[in-house]
RNA sequence: CGCGGGGUGGAGCAGUUUGGAAGCUCGUCGGGCUCAUAACCCGAAGGUCGUAGGUUCAAAUCCUGCCCCCGCAACCA
């Protein structure tokens, strides 16, 4: 019989830096059901690779002073890497660079243009000239270039647009008759509820503001913009072809699944359909959008020092321990917490006691009473039935996990075995049997049925941890069971001898000493990030905490230079704050009442993350008074307190150095 | 009323779709065992399931108000 094709894929990572756990996290979910969908016998088609074009790619190349096709070249080869070092099993890994993907996405576009699905439109918006953005009055400053406040100009930027609304009803139907086809059911409903319910916008597709992407071919000034260049490479790169597709894109197409972060759902659930459509492609079956890792409940960043790292996990746990992790912390539905005390909890008591131990005491106990021969004598006793049921019946639990793509529970359901495993010893006690040399065959059945207990175990194992099923079974001197007999109990081969001198699969770790590590790691990573901003004279990602170093220098863009008259055209004053509350509604901002001379203005400040309201009267500090009145989140401010910001984003407000009257000029 | 997610014993999570004795892992305490990586097994303590109401014979689960947290969005004057 043929066996059934299973095509998934990842995400494609973008490779505007190095992967940390959570894009890691990823691959090795989709590794987990690609191996396991190969154990039931399918023929798997995994797909995984690197996102390359855009105009954040460009601006880092220029950063770094090399040419964006250096920077991915070297950001991609990264990512490889790492999904090496996991061990995970991708069949393809694509780069949106590869040539024939930048052919087929022109054929694509060019394509879906005489269609009339794309037309030509214009990009209309206020326009800053040195930025080279576009804005909307809502972004605006004061009616000026939020970036670097200069003035805009309204503007046409020529683009080529997509039209979504004329799929709209077409993808609503096909969502609502397919229930499996967004997951986990929740996204689905945001889906509808916020974008195809109140009516699908046209989507821009093509750029002319930067020139790393595609060209479009008939129109090269214009770059394709990057959901068209990126979520194409699903078909590309398995040979789709408007002028006709190979035989590898008849076999796998349409995917099985899609796995990607829930961030980028709405694109896999409502442009992506859409562009297929248009192409009369069939749809994916299936898209989850798997939650993300979070670092102690907060996002990871690189100033702090607490981004993790795949490497770094593997070289203080190992490629197995940190899969097992990544696998088993990860909820289905909400976003799961990672942190170094978590991972070492884990390995500790689930990887050393109850599965290492188990496997090490076993052979240990084959070696001291039978000289490392596991006979099956037959001489069982009721205890064995539950063992027994609780081995064959996992398999179908596992599956019925792996179905739903809950692969948390899944490994779950593997260790329970392992658990079980060890309560069998306590139930049997195997020492106090050999102390009766009458029921030495009593003996024998009870290690024969742990060691092929954990055979049929470790053979389940293997798609999640691959290296450590391995390193089992052979120590048992046996190999893995195939999928379809993981049901039956009694395979392994009577008579057998075990190794002699097993090896510690997974050696208990001391949290202190681990975490002495994990704090040189955190340094190099602080010391690897300041050295980067230097390099690239960037300022910081605006980070709410300053890294726990010591006090460094921060440099900044030069801006023009002005002249005296412009200077003399800002009007400085002391300002005392007389009353202070925080605005409703907002998440930053304070409103202040500030004393200048003989009258009052109201000032609101994005400081609500740096001062109490309290706090902040009484205090002198320098304003900025001749600013002209804005509303911020709905309340009129009229001035601007003036704060010292650090390269984490912390702010000080400045105020004179001697006690000076409210109103003082500052000059 | 911007959109969405969440608040369950000390920690991390399930359970909420389809109301019906509050569950898992870790930690703590007590016990057992000694084959094993001070590992394993058993037992116990610990929760008004954010809060206030409502529906019901019955609510973690359904409805309403409120509080708090987290993403996105928006306002970082």
């Amino acid at each position: 019989m043929e066996k059934k094709n299973y095509y998934l894929t990842t995400a494609i990572a973008y490779t505007s830096g190095k992967p940390h756990i959570g894009n890691t996290y990823e691959i090795v979910l989709a590794d987990a059901i690609a191996r396991f969908k190969r154990e039931e016998g399918y023929d798997v088609y995994f797909q995984t690779g690197t996102d390359e074009h855009g105009q954040k790619i460009q601006e880092k190349a220029e950063q770094f002073g090399v040419t964006p096709k250096e920077y991915v070249d070297r950001i991609s080869g990264e990512v490889k890497r790492i999904w090496d070092l996991m061990n995970t099993t991708y069949d393809n890994f694509v780069r949106t660079t590869d040539k024939d993907h930048e052919a087929c996405v022109q054929k694509i576009f060019q394509k879906l243009y005489e269609k009339g699905d794309i037309y030509k439109g214009a990009y209309e918006g206020l326009y800053c000239t040195p930025c080279e953005s576009f804005w909307t009055e809502s972004q605006l400053v004061d009616g000026k270039c939020p970036d670097c406040g200069r003035e805009v100009k309204p503007a046409k930027e020529e683009a080529y647009f997509f039209r979504m609304s004329k799929y709209a009803d077409r993808l609503i139907e096909h969502i609502n008759s397919h229930p499996g086809f967004i997951q986990p059911v929740s996204r689905k409903n945001e889906m509808m509820n916020n974008f195809l319910l109140p009516g699908l916008q046209d989507l821009c597709v093509s750029r002319t503001s930067f020139s790393w992407g595609i060209p479009v071919n008939f129109d090269p000034k214009h770059v394709v913009y990057v959901w068209l260049d990126a979520l194409t490479n699903y078909i590309t790169k398995i040979g789709y072809d408007p002028d006709g597709s190979s035989e590898l894109f008849e076999k796998y197409w349409p995917a099985d699944l899609h796995l990607i972060g829930k961030d980028i759902v709405r694109f896999h659930t409502i442009y992506w359909p859409i562009f297929l459509m248009a192409l009369d492609v069939p749809l994916p079956k299936q898209v989850f959008g798997h939650p993300w890792m979070l670092q102690g409940g907060d996002k990871m960043s690189k100033s702090k020092g607490n981004v993790i790292y795949a490497d770094d996990m593997v070289s203080l746990f190992g490629v197995d321990a940190t899969r097992y992790f990544v696998l088993h912390e990860m909820p289905y539905e909400n976003d799961g917490i990672i942190t170094w005390e978590l991972v070492i909890e884990r390995f500790n008591s689930d990887l050393a006691n109850i599965l290492g131990n188990l496997v090490n005491r076993t052979i240990s106990m084959s070696n001291k009473y039978f000289d490392g021969t596991v006979t099956k004598t037959g001489v069982s006793e009721p205890v064995d039935e539950d063992l027994k049921g609780v081995v064959t019946g996992t398999r179908a639990k596992v599956a019925e996990k792996m179905e739903d793509l809950r692969v948390a529970d899944a490994i779950t359901l593997v260790f329970d075995l392992f658990r079980r495993c060890n309560k069998y010893i306590d139930e049997t006690c195997p020492w106090v049997l050999a102390k009766d040399e009458a029921q030495k065959d009593r003996l024998a059945e009870v290690l024969y049925n742990l060691t092929e207990s954990i055979v049929v175990g470790a053979s389940l194992l293997t798609s999640f941890l691959p290296e450590t099923a391995e390193k089992i079974v052979k120590q048992l001197n046996t190999s893995l069971r195939p999928y379809e007999t993981l049901d039956q109990f009694g395979l392994y081969e009577s008579g057998t001898k075990v190794t002699e001198k097993p090896e510690i699969l997974f050696a208990r770790l001391d949290g202190k000493e681990v975490m002495e590590k994990v704090e040189k790691i955190r340094l190099a990573q602080i010391a690897e990030y300041e050295a980067e901003q230097k390099l690239t004279g960037q300022s910081a990602d605006g980070g709410a905490e300053a890294p726990d170093v010591e006090e460094t220098v921060m440099d900044m863009e030069p801006k023009e230079e002005i002249t005296y008259e412009d200077f003399m055209k800002m009007q400085f004053q002391v300002g005392e704050i007389i009353a202070c509350e925080e605005v409703k509604n907002s998440r930053k901002l304070l409103c202040s009442q500030v004393r200048i001379g003989s009258q009052v203005k109201q000032i609101v400040s994005g400081i609500k993350a740096f001062y109490k309201p309290e706090e902040m009267v009484g205090k002198k500090v320098m304003v900025l008074v001749n600013l002209k009145p804005a509303k911020l989140a709905g309340v009129l401010s009229e001035g601007m307190l003036l704060c010292a910001e650090d390269a984490s984003g912390n702010l000080a407000l400045v105020a004179p150095e001697k006690d000076m009257p409210a109103g003082a000029e500052i000059c």
